[in-house]
DNA sequence: CCCTTATTGATAAGTTTTTTCAATAATGAG
DNA sequence: CTCATTATTGAAAAAACTTATCAATAAGGG
């Protein structure tokens, strides 16, 4: 994502100093970012940036698609920077870092069966890998 | 989930009144339960329930695999009692109510694909779906 | 530039989670 | 069954996290 400016002015939104410090935070992050990590990180580059902001911005972001939030286990999530549409994270259960991949229909067949199993009806998913990056491997 | 009794004995924790509480709360709940939900669902019957003892009977269950956390959109989280083993959950977003199913490994395939596409080895995953139940979809 | 108004952030309020520690109760030994 | 040991509980307080307020600031259109 770096067009996120155009997008937020399309929106009706200003373009703000806060605003592009938690964008580049999160995009000079490998891994999720929660709202006190992004404060404390923009603090240490004396970034004008509350923590209030940092809260509302995320929210923002989420709403519009550009960012993403994550469950950990220790942490309950944290957020990152994501491209726009469907996707899912695979994210390296020692060092943190992350990478995103689109949301390809795999579940279909899996979705189909439990449906018919269930009676429910299936609308959406939640679906996080977790391993080892390939620095983290040789450990 | 019944013989759960034993299994705390067999690790070595006592059964206590809080404790079969707080499971016997959760098996009677069709939607997951926040801590703050169980004590007040406790509190509401009379029970000997404090809510860190909730907070710690929760962490326990987990670490033994009696329940599963998953996460909602606003509480961010509750719990689900479950069997042993590799579970997933499938969760109505109109009343909550959620029912499990094995994770058979459907997943196979998709993860292969990722592994040789980001060099990360793939140990494990999170799975949830949401939907509608069969007594909301009439809405 | 200047005006309008969205946005910020310090502070305070509200929630949630963890820590402490004396009192209690579960379990095993006798 | 009774007692002693010790894991467990829970009230209270501390800490951490999230949201609400509102005067001051700065984005962006005119
Ligand atoms: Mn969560
Ligand atoms: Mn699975
Ligand atoms: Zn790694
Ligand atoms: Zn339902």
């Amino acid at each position: 994502m770096q067009d996120w400016e155009e997008l937020l002015s399309q929106a009706g939104y200003r373009v703000t100093e806060p605003r592009r410090w938690v964008m580049r935070l999160l995009l000079e992050s490998t891994a999720p970012l929660s709202p006190q990590a992004l404060f404390e990180a923009g603090r240490a580059r004396q970034a004008r940036l509350g923590l209030v902001t940092v809260y509302r911005t995320l929210a923002l972001f989420e709403e519009l698609g550009l960012v993403h939030r994550v469950h950990l286990q220790e942490d309950c999530h944290g957020y990152l920077p994501t491209s726009p549409g469907h996707r899912h994270f695979l994210i390296c259960q020692h060092c943190g870092s992350a990478v995103e991949f689109p949301g390809s229909e795999d579940l279909e067949g899996l979705i189909a069966t439990i449906e018919a199993q269930t009676g429910y009806r299936v609308a959406g998913h939640l679906l996080q890998l977790l391993g080892l990056c390939p620095a983290c491997q040789g450990m």
